[in-house]
DNA sequence: TTGCGTGCAAAGGTTTTGCATGGCA
DNA sequence: TGCCATGCAAAACCTTTGCACGCAA
């Protein structure tokens, strides 16, 4: 766990719990609710919005909102700082996160800021695709 | 305009229009309904998702889900190929949605494709950072 | 005339918010 | 004790669906 915020409530503590043990997949809201309600520790909707939307400003939670999908994603991120430096690539199929540190990715990142004034924020991007898995079992 | 389907009403022309005349960036539903209420050519919600909806599944127009926004986006086809090599360069400060096409661009695509073996779909990524201007004042 | 397209209203699902209560520090 | 966090319920949103009517072809 890492930056401290906020009180300590059983009802956080169990919702982080889920997201660490999760955390090569995402999973929703409801999903986070459903196993809550599973394990005998039910935790309210608000709450889990609640606390997800400060994990999330906290850079300790990540969110994907993908096509297709009606609600949100989270994520637990492992390694925000480590993170700063590479970037993601989400399937779309799987859900799996794939994180890609390449310099000719970074080679695009600068090129973008010198000859079209953009600073791209790797921490932010998430590159949304198919992954080589799911590539070939289309769809 | 291409592939005609289904009947030709004036709300259907009314919309396409829209699309047409802001091709060059993107509009929620919201945004739709809001024009063409002001100007006195009303359409309802349900007509406007089902016209998007059928443009969408035609090619003619794209979908997009954005992190950070509730709604989706949708955007007219000039060229169906050239849109495939159109990325998003969205700014964290002001907002601003930039449509970069960039042979640059394409190659980190093709690089990633054949390196990593994952498929960028440009219509799901958005690249997020600062522009220019917000770059320069340092938010 | 034949159905497709539209509008309205209602339903559905996700996320947010207000407010009183209860718990952490 | 003083706030913060939680829960519940209601609200706010976005999108979809059902149904009857009107219009395109």
């Amino acid at each position: 766990m890492k930056k401290e915020l906020g009180y300590n409530t059983a009802q956080k503590e169990k919702l982080i719990e889920f997201l660490i043990k999760n955390k090569d997949k995402h999973t929703s809201a409801q999903e986070i609710d459903t196993y809550l309600r599973s394990v005998g520790s039910p935790v309210g909707m608000a709450t889990i919005y609640r606390q997800l939307e400060r994990l999330v400003e906290a850079g300790t939670v990540r969110k994907f909102i993908i096509d297709g999908k009606s609600s949100a994603c989270f994520q637990y991120v492992e390694n925000e700082k480590e993170c700063r430096e590479h970037f993601h690539l989400k399937c779309l199929s799987c859900g799996k996160l794939i994180h890609l540190s390449c310099s000719r990715l970074m080679d695009i990142s600068s090129h973008i800021s010198q000859n079209h004034g953009f600073i791209i924020d790797p921490s932010q991007t998430v590159f949304y695709g198919r992954c080589a898995d799911c590539a070939v079992s289309k769809e």
